[in-house]
DNA sequence: AGATGGCTGTACCGAACGGTACAGCCATCC
DNA sequence: GGATGGCTGTACCGTTCGGTACAGCCATCT
């Protein structure tokens, strides 16, 4: 039983590593079973519904993990300024042993977007909300998280692995600047 | 000879529609036959190079547009808050008929990005370039066009349309804030 | 030791893939 | 009114696709 659980979790993390370097539709089943180890056989035991359930559950495995290390951080208490100072850290730790790929991003801007529009969306407004919540700023939460996947995009495009973090590091000082000015307006307005 | 001309042009406006909406992976000749109403006969004729050759092709088609419309004008002569609001402009109307889908960062994103990896980074890098050179800030520039980017993709994930221009308008006003900033440095700096 | 059942590899399926070959249509030009 | 050649549709190629069937291995439990 527990043996069970813990080889469908290690599946999953290696269907991730595939599905972000291939997309949804270049990923094929035999790609799958070259990075799992797992024969076709396996893998259908794992996952009935084929393919799109081993996406959705790589989806959810990522979403789990940006709930509980992203979301809930930003909905803590204590001052506004650590709470964005963690979340960068945690993303950009992310993403950097991510290949600099977003998989909703990637998701979000294929054919396979309508297939999976509901946890696409659910993902980013969940990032938005609670990046709203630290900041008290919906316009600021959606320039922040913007900024960040811009990043990846041109960090990918133009294979300048470090262009990510020196872009969030300025999106996360300006984050905190403007969430400060909030919370301490000047006397002006 | 002109017939020619003028039908491989139609080809690779259908193609760029076909590209964008399924990507390069999920794009099958069976929709590129539907999408242009040619046969692959047609197809390989005008592409013998077949799929990556139409690829390439729209890619070539988009690139030379915003060298045309949107680098050109950053470059051009007048002041940089003018030059920043045709590029703003000209950026905003294009994605809005265009499904909010960049088809460069579509191709950085999947598997299809060491294919046209050179062509990809001319895109970016001299977007960055002309944004530079209008603004004279590079910073500025990796931030303007990751929000831009970013916001295309917040955009599609939430399916909210008017999230691109909100967001692009914000960027805007940043821009040429900061840009304004530096042709007439505060006495402090 | 024997039975159970979770798990695995392999052979295979029909469909669709990207690509090729080629006969012929039909507007142009002499 | 031929002859030319750009262009087109169609049949077909080998390969790969996602998915299924199933026999059997082997750790567990009695």
């Amino acid at each position: 039983m527990a043996r069970v659980q813990a080889e469908r979790a290690d599946a999953v993390l290696a269907l991730a590593t595939t599905f972000r370097l291939h997309g949804y539709e270049g990923t094929s089943l035999t790609a799958i079973t070259a990075q799992t180890g797992l024969g076709k056989g396996s893998l259908y035991h794992f996952f009935p519904g084929g393919k799109e359930d081993m996406a959705r559950a790589v989806l959810d495995e990522v979403g789990d993990w940006f709930r509980r290390e992203v979301y809930e951080p930003l909905r803590a208490d204590g001052p506004a300024d650590q709470r964005l100072a963690a979340m960068f850290t945690a993303v950009e730790t992310y993403f950097a042993s991510r290949h600099l790929v977003c998989l909703f991003a990637a998701f979000a801007l294929g054919q396979e977007r309508d297939r999976f529009a509901a946890v696409i969306a659910a993902y980013f407004s969940e990032w938005l909300d609670a990046l709203e919540t630290a900041t008290g700023d919906r316009e600021l939460a959606a320039d922040t998280v913007a900024t960040l996947q811009g990043a990846l995009i041109l960090a990918r495009a133009l294979n300048d692995p470090a262009l990510f973090p020196a872009t969030a590091a300025r999106a996360q000082s300006r984050a905190q600047t403007r969430a400060r000015a909030r919370a301490h307006p000047p006397l002006s307005s």
